[in-house]
DNA sequence: ATACAATATAGAAGTACATCTATATAGATG
DNA sequence: CATCTATATAGATGTACTTCTATATTGTAT
């Protein structure tokens, strides 16, 4: 696992482990949306949704742009795409494993 | 999210939210091993792997075999698979989008 | 049968997380 | 400048998670 930086991961894979975070990330699938637009999709208030986009935002699974009011979320697919790759990674084997060093 | 049961994907997400969990899968990459074996790449007592192994297995992830005195683990490559194919596609724009609703 | 070895379960302690209400901030508009 | 609107922060509460020690279970071997 030399060349990922596992807390990083850990994040990544946190942030997803949420009902409201996945569905979060679903609309944004289609496109850039504003914080009042995504929460009319669900029943939880503003701060919770605030947290958890921060959260998505540390995890770096989402990006945000400020335009007057609003504040505006995207996607960032480098980070779903490091993320395949890395869950290939770690379930395929390979040289540096610690299990060469097991027996 | 139709075709996806989302609180198995969040099961498998929170299963991959521990360091040492990701470890374990990392050393399950090279194939097959037992849990005493496992062990001895952590510091961590018995009871913690237990349970650390029960979260990968409720999970999918992980699958166990029993053979005289040991417990074999071995990786689920399908539902590695499954996450892969559902990480892309919550990321990806669909008809079914629950965005489809908003405005 | 008894003792041992590998793994699981119970229960406890401390930490982290999701959510809420109340309030603050920052920028736009009248 | 005062007000309104969108978002963030603070602080509290209840739940979930990680880890431990102690003990139980289950199967093997003497």
């Amino acid at each position: 696992m030399k060349k990922y930086n596992i807390d990083e991961k850990i994040l990544v894979f946190k942030a997803l482990s949420d009902n409201n975070r996945l569905q979060i990330i679903d609309i944004l699938s289609c496109g850039e949306m504003c914080a009042c637009n995504i929460l009319e999709s669900f029943n939880i208030t503003q701060p919770t949704l605030s947290h958890h986009m921060k959260t998505l935002i540390d995890a770096k699974l989402v990006t945000s742009r400020k335009e007057a009011n609003w504040i505006y979320y995207s996607l960032n697919k480098d980070t779903i795409d490091e993320l395949n790759a890395f869950i290939n990674y770690i379930s395929s084997s390979k040289d540096d494993c610690i299990c060469k060093n097991i027996n």
